[in-house]
RNA sequence: GCGCUUGUAGCUCAACUGGAUAGAGCGCCUGACUUCGGAUCAGGAGGUUCUGGGUUCGACUCCUAGCAGGCGCACCA
């Protein structure tokens, strides 16, 4: 139910009456036309700009058009009580206030779908996100792509597509085998009180690989760990392990669950990086070369090898990259290109990709590589999420891996709490750094929107509590014999812009058009609410604890798409705070 | 040096794929609790949307040239 949507579809309708009379010439494509929302100072309800999209092709003023126009539409449409014509050309409609009446009884009967884009057409989506190394545990600046990334197929889901939730594990490569040798040297200083070497910079430093070391001593008694080349195979698979334990912990505690745990290292071993780079060799994308300095480097320590290359300036790159390493393994760019052929085989309509700020440089090689496999530009989307700015005592918070002074999801969990981070962290357009102010996210107060709009929930909740009827269970209303005032009008026409808000999360994911709007929508039912304050008559119980109709179903759509909305963002909305 | 990205009120940010007199919160000023929950509300002050050009009926939005911040720039994933 999109009244935007049905009210655009009624002025093509006109319009295209109008052109086969032969009154109106059209162009090719009405997708210029719009119906929106008009800003609050004019007393209408919905507006068009079709007179200043057409007033050029008709060599007409956008204004005589909009005069002639609007006649039409108000004589095709009984519930407009009032249109007009404002400058430069726009034509604003007030419905009569039995279409708001209509609207509340649609949405309300069709509760669990509205909001839902029921025209356009299903896909199958791949989101891969997170895929942060299985090194140790998650930390802050892993957060804001993990709540973006869970959110989007969050949105997706609820607009009925398909979606599919990846992490790719990165346990192959380098980092691995020191990360493997990290943990071995806990384990020597557990076993064999050898002081783990702390100057060697290759070696992960961080605490918790000392419960990762006791956790394999207590599980693999029968291991010699006397030799590391002997069971250095086996201890990197144990691990991995260790850490994915770790991280999946994390990823529950932040309500993100994958559907999948895709191993790089099974890749390799499958023989899939040699498959994808044949079938690019192939089709003449590879080839042995040198690559040049960059310009404005220096490059005295710059050595020049013949490697085998991915022509990704071929799709605009500027420089083509690097699939295989010296010695011989591949680089970690070759087995993403796999990988990315892996996704592609499995036949989705779309891949999405969220990167941290930091690999936004790898965006260029990695659809460069795609294009290249799928001969298609639009198959992959990759989603770029900003930095986290930490302010902690009013000054930024600097985190070293090295010195292991930094801030985990755990610690965020439990100082500031899922919700409270999960809509913090989503609040703001992830194409912008974020300020994360940890005194004023912990602080429950009122500056602090997650609990501005659950407190709009709880406020409704109470009141359903002093009727003595169940929030959460259907209502069933007779007769809608009721008309709405103006200040209740403007919380319908709110309401009847949430299947705009879907559809703009959904189709650029973009999630954090939702705390937005329901920041929006509880502001406006915060206002309402206190107008019963100088008003009994707008309190909604009146003396005999009894509800009308009109403000028990209006509460209810309220709550709906509080509750809806709050689902997607994956936060709580309690009934009593 | 190159690429990506951001620049909107004192601060943090919105602005519905180009719409109307650019909106919120914080902070500042003034007010509202014998009351369905004050974690709330009403009102006030606060703007050359970084700058210069261009595209058009119309630009915060698109193009272009700058300026400023952030991120990245070979076998580390």
């Amino acid at each position: 139910m999109n009244i935007f949507e049905q009210f655009l579809d009624k002025i093509k309708e006109t319009l295209l009456d109008l052109s086969k009379k032969g009154d109106l010439i059209l162009p090719d494509t009405l997708n210029g036309i719009t119906a929106e929302m008009p800003p609050s100072k004019f007393d209408s309800d919905i507006s068009t700009n079709v007179a200043m999209v057409l007033s050029k092709i008709n060599k007409k003023t956008p204004i005589d058009l909009a005069n002639t126009l609007s006649e039409k539409i108000k004589k095709k449409d009984k519930l407009i009580e009032e249109i007009s014509v404002v400058k430069p050309g726009f034509i604003n409609i007030k419905f009569k206030k039995i279409f708001w009446t209509n609207f509340i009884k649609e949405i309300t009967q069709k509760s669990k779908s509205f909001g839902i884009n029921t025209k356009e057409n299903k896909k199958n989506f791949l989101i891969e996100f997170v895929s942060a190394n299985p090194t140790g545990p998650l930390h802050v600046g892993h957060c804001r792509g993990a709540i973006l990334g869970d959110v989007i197929a969050n949105v997706l889901l609820f607009n009925k597509h398909k979606v599919t939730k990846e992490y790719y594990v990165n346990d192959y490569g380098n980092q691995i085998i020191n990360f493997t040798k990290s943990v071995y040297f806990r384990i020597r200083e557990i076993s064999f009180k050898e002081p783990f070497p702390n100057d060697n910079e290759d070696l992960y430093p961080g605490d918790y690989l000392i419960d990762f070391a006791n956790n394999i001593i207590n599980y693999n008694k029968d291991l010699d760990f006397k030799n590391f080349e002997k069971i250095s195979e086996k201890l990197t698979v144990l691990a991995i392990e260790e850490a994915l334990k770790l991280i999946k912990k994390n990823l529950m505690s932040l309500g993100i669950n994958h559907d999948n745990f895709i191993s790089e290292k099974k890749l390799v071993k499958n023989q899939e990086v040699e498959k994808v780079i044949n079938f690019l060799q192939k089709n003449n994308f590879v080839y042995k070369g040198k690559i040049k300095a960059p310009a404005g480097e220096d490059d005295d320590n710059w050595v020049e090898r013949e490697q085998l290359l991915f022509k990704s300036t071929d799709f605009g790159d500027d420089k083509d990259r690097a699939l295989q390493k010296s010695d011989g393994a591949w680089t970690y760019f070759a087995s993403d290109v796999a990988y990315h052929k892996n996704k592609l085989d499995r036949k989705f309509d779309k891949l999405i990709n969220i990167l941290g700020a930091d690999h936004a440089g790898y965006i260029k090689r990695i659809s460069s590589s795609v294009e290249a496999l799928s001969n298609s530009k639009d198959k992959l989307v990759c989603k770029v999420s900003q930095l986290v700015k930490l302010i902690k005592d009013k000054k930024p918070f600097k985190m070293s891996k090295r010195k292991g002074d930094y801030i985990t999801v755990d610690d965020l969990i439990n100082e500031v709490g899922k919700d409270a981070t999960r809509f913090i962290m989503l609040n703001r357009s992830s194409d912008v750094e974020l300020d994360f102010d940890f005194d004023n996210v912990i602080e429950k107060s009122k500056d602090n929107p997650l609990y501005y709009v659950q407190y709009c929930y709880a406020r409704i909740a109470s009141v359903f509590r002093h009727i003595e009827k169940d929030l959460k269970s259907e209502i069933k209303i007779d007769k809608y014999d009721f008309e709405y005032s103006q200040d209740e009008i403007n919380i319908l026409k709110k309401i009847s812009e949430w299947p705009k808000c879907i559809d703009a999360s959904s189709n650029k994911l973009e999630p954090h058009r939702i705390p937005t709007y329901l920041y929006e929508l509880a502001s406006l039912f915060h206002s309402y609410w206190n107008l019963g304050k100088d008003n009994p008559d707008k309190r909604f119980i009146n003396d005999q604890k009894k509800i009308t109709n009109d403000k028990l179903i209006l509460l209810k759509a309220i709550s709906n798409v509080i509750k809806s909305g709050m689902d997607i963002v994956g936060v709580s909305v309690p009934e009593k705070m």
